[in-house]
DNA sequence: ACACCAAGGTTGTATATACAAGAATATACC
DNA sequence: GGTATATTCTTGTATATACAACCTTGGTGT
């Protein structure tokens, strides 16, 4: 039995997902949505809020709740995988494998790996998608060293991520976020339009072992940014 | 006047950072809290629940409250301002002050900074530049409240994010960071000769008292990356 | 025409209450 | 001793109510 402010959530949930409810638009109000599903103002403010806080909605003391304009989001300050956080926000996560075969190292590759220039390596590319559409183009090179079955993997059921944090547990990371133009190819595995900014996340990523992997992760500016929350504790504990 | 809840959370996180709550020692129960507190159990159970989304607690029904274990991952990005990073480098800050003046807050900002719709608010616009180039359109809106004096200043010598520090030192941040294209008066302030992607983040600081400013940083994404060092201790115990 | 105020609708805070569900402990029983 | 069972304490869900704070709108008075 799922409690009633879930089921007011994903009814919420679904209207806005089928366009029912569009962007910016006023949701209705939380006596009016109390009527409606047969519950207290409590209950369905609880859903509300939830939704405002999974950044679904927006509201605003005396003027109504809102639509908040959809635009995927990605954690800055902890190493998460695509997949959870799409799946957190209560849409669909689809992937495509694109590629997943050895290659030479070019250089700047084999310097992020710190591998010799041209050795075998593994490169995968995967699409990721957001309830259908693309969210991510995932291209990733993986040290042999450390990962010798990667090649083996279907990608079918756990992301590269969920893998390599198996596999080779992460100690370090590094990131380079950038703001690029897309390549012609990139524009249209994405699916966009019109060639709009992307944002770019390089990311490196060691084991205590060494560095496992070397991702490029291009998103379409529109749908994709990426949020940090920092708190800075008082210098007792 | 401070909520309640909100007094309460403070208490809590009080107790915990000085040591007087340790970790995952339980915490008095919802009832005992209400009665500490003098307020009711839902009051009180409010305060715990938004700990436990801040990660500060973690609940099981049934058994109790607990404060949860500290936090492995480090942050990721810690808030520098530009200038610093620009000396850091061996090069000359350089900027220029292009407006400083008391605005009607519009409903974005009005709610980034947590006043009401249309009340007065400081701006101020800058443009960093890094040995002469342009690396960071700097837009500001700061809460008066806050910072009454934030218009006396020429930021000549020093820079708004320095002359908050001092003014309402930093204990929250939030970031936004995303791929957008620059607009016409945008582009020509950068010096951008064709419109190229720029990296966009939107930062809101908090003080103790509140929020204490919301801006907008805009930076050429041929000159500007932002990058970010993430170590996993290892999370014995 | 303009400024001001009142009314109504919205979200935000707070309380009192009730029962459900999970977990540990104490108790009764065999 | 071992096994149920009951009790009690905890968190989880749900409701009804009241008032505060905020925004918009419309009317009122000047």
């Amino acid at each position: 039995m799922i409690p009633k402010f879930e089921a007011i959530k994903r009814a919420i949930s679904s209207e806005i997902e089928q366009g029912q409810w569009r962007e910016h638009q006023q949701v209705p109000s939380e006596n009016a949505l109390a009527e409606r599903f047969g519950c207290s103002r409590m209950t369905a403010r609880r859903a509300l809020t939830e939704l405002v806080e999974q950044g679904v909605l927006v509201r605003s003391q005396g003027l109504g709740t809102f639509v908040a304009p959809f635009k995927s989001q990605g954690s800055m300050m902890a190493i998460r995988n695509i997949a959870e956080e799409i799946r957190e926000r209560g849409h669909q996560h689809s992937a495509q494998l694109l590629l997943l075969k050895q290659v030479a190292a070019e250089a700047e590759v084999a310097i992020a790996l710190s591998v010799p220039n041209g050795s075998a390596i593994f490169r995968s590319c995967l699409l990721h998608q957001e309830n259908g559409q693309p969210v991510q183009l995932e291209d990733r090179y993986v040290n042999p060293a450390l990962v010798p079955d990667y090649l083996a993997q279907g990608f079918d059921r756990q992301t590269p991520h969920e893998y390599l944090s198996q596999v080779a547990p992460l100690t370090q990371a590094h990131h380079l976020v950038e703001a690029v133009a897309p390549s012609e190819v990139q524009q249209r595995l994405l699916a966009l339009a019109t060639p709009e900014p992307c944002l770019q996340i390089c990311r490196r990523t060691w084991s205590s072992q060494g560095v496992v992997s070397y991702a490029r992760l291009l998103h379409p500016g529109s749908r994709f940014r990426l949020g940090g929350h920092l708190m800075v504790e008082s210098t007792s504990r």
